[in-house]
DNA sequence: CTGAAAGCGCTTACAG
DNA sequence: CTGAAAGCGCTTACAG
């Protein structure tokens, strides 16, 4: 492995000044620099990273924390941070939580800082953001968070108005009782959706809301949908919590061969691609996840570059996807 | 942060005599060892693995590079991986390489080259593993590889015999005209695949093969089954070379209101978990993808806690799982 | 503008 | 069995 030391040689300065020029930072002269560039190409140098960050005391490499990487919100999320995180120069730690215990997490994140990770993305509710931040001075990104974070960046996504716009399309079409799965309530986003739901239903006179508690799987959306229909028979929409709550719901609806649209519409929330390889496609509220992710290292990597800590907290929009299973015309044409 | 500097100091010994307890390596007399591992505790001291991986030249962690992290076969992978790695006290980078040219890939891998990574699971063919091995003397284990690789550890899956017996599955239920619609053949995994469909077929008296090519995506899917119904309308079961193509299949099977299995009988190959959300649920040869992913690891791991290097290949077996895409009765049972 | 020196926090021969 | 010293490959005041 070459060395700056070795550059130092062949060019004819100290390592200093090799250093200086590697971090473009102090006076060169002109003519040093030229030598000095010329050098680093020839032997194709490149400074060792864990020395540089021994003194800099930064690694070059971010964290993504997530629930479960098998969940394809997670991993639409990671490619789009992944992206990022290489183009600037950085790399891309995967943190698994999910079913670990608190304590576990903390382990991790502890062993996590004897590395010099430069920055957190925190897609994840199993570790306790007020711990976190308590623990670790360094810049973080929290998605989906509850709330703002002082001196930290949270991102979400308008999940309140998404579900308002789900519920209303839901209305439009004509459904008269409309069931809302929803998602675990210590989770904000599903908190959220809830209330968006509860707004719409409002003042709605002729039609009527059923709000079920479900735990944003598929299995719950098959469980919560027979439950549904053994109270209430004459339900004619889903607006299930999330996508997979949804997709629970189709397969249920199609084994008891009821029929998506014309007698039970639904529609998701979150705009995982697996809405689309159902039969019916599935209506959702389509988060820019990839974005999101993409954003997420944005962000983290400006503000571990700009010592910038201010508390900051962007909120993207989701939007509504109309697809098969709320379009009764569609299918009509079909058949 | 606490140093191996302030833990001799308040055990009252030298910095090597603890790094030495830290190590488990070395002469450490009992007495002072108990001291030692007492102030340790105490000041819940955590050697800074940046300063250690500098001297050692290592850094605790491996790499995962797949083609595509949002792809349900990889994620599944990542998941296993993530989960041995922590445990053994290392950490994983993910990269993506997807979409990627091969130079951009080699100047990642050279990135991290200078992180001192201590090994690197390759599961995608973005990266040529001959430019690899010359390049990289770290160890590395290669996931479906299209052959044994010198000095490393190769981890495929018996796909040609899964084929078989996806073969074998639907000449036993009685199709008489199967086609199978294969992936890339510059992959090795499709490669096989095709291969075993072949071999079943041969000698097949009153049953007939047809072998269609597709890319392994849904899209694939059903666009091939497309083209074989207006070539072959008397075609009664597909064998999918992957279950992204099987779920197209079914997708479009569905659209076109022909009956699964009834009319056509659909398998797939790979065994990911949305083989379990299409209606109706499709039979697959299931491979053992999450224990892959552990599995990789465990063996990078030792590997590189042994310097071991011999050539190393691993077969592990694929197991049909049968599901609604191929059981007549169970169908009939629910009209 | 440039180089010598010290330092980042550890580990590893080496001498005793 | 233990400690002083050198070294891993950089960066950063500091002096000139």
């Amino acid at each position: 492995m070459t060395t700056i030391r070795d550059v130092a040689k062949l060019a004819g300065v100290s390592p200093a000044t090799v250093s200086r020029v590697l971090n473009n930072k102090g006076y060169v002269s002109e003519e040093k620099l030229k030598i000095i560039d010329k050098v680093i190409k020839e032997m194709n140098f490149q400074p060792n990273q864990v020395a540089r960050g021994l003194t800099k005391k930064s690694s070059k490499t971010l964290a993504l924390l997530v629930t479960d990487i098998t969940n394809p919100f997670f991993s639409e999320l990671a490619k789009g941070a992944e992206k990022i995180t290489q183009q600037l120069g950085y790399s891309l730690l995967l943190g698994n939580t999910g079913g670990n215990n608190p304590e576990k997490n903390a382990d991790y994140m502890n062993f996590l800082k004897n590395k010099y990770i430069d920055g957190f993305i925190i897609a994840t509710h199993d570790i306790d953001v007020e711990v976190l931040k308590k623990n670790y001075k360094s810049p973080m990104v929290i998605l989906e968070a509850d709330k703002d974070i002082e001196n930290l960046c949270t991102i979400k996504v308008d999940n309140y108005h998404g579900a308002i716009e789900a519920t209303k399309h839901l209305l439009s079409i004509g459904c008269q009782k409309i069931a809302h799965i929803y998602g675990p309530q210590y989770d904000a986003t599903a908190k959220d959706r809830l209330r968006g739901f509860k707004t719409s239903m409002k003042h709605q006179e002729g039609s009527s809301g059923i709000e079920y508690p479900g735990d944003f799987s598929i299995m719950s959306g098959i469980e919560s949908i027979q439950e549904l229909l053994k109270k209430h028979s004459d339900i004619d929409g889903i607006f299930a919590g999330n996508d997979l709550i949804a997709i629970g719901v189709v397969k249920e609806l199609n084994r008891l061969k009821i029929k998506i649209p014309e007698q039970i519409a639904v529609c998701g929330f979150d705009g995982i691609t697996l809405t689309q390889i159902t039969s019916p496609e599935i209506t959702t509220i389509e988060q820019p996840i990839y974005k999101m992710g993409e954003l997420a290292a944005e962000r983290l990597i400006y503000r571990i570059n700009h010592s910038f800590n201010e508390t900051e907290s962007i909120e993207l929009k989701a939007k509504l996807v109309i697809r098969e299973s709320t379009v009764k015309s569609a299918i009509d044409s079909k058949q």
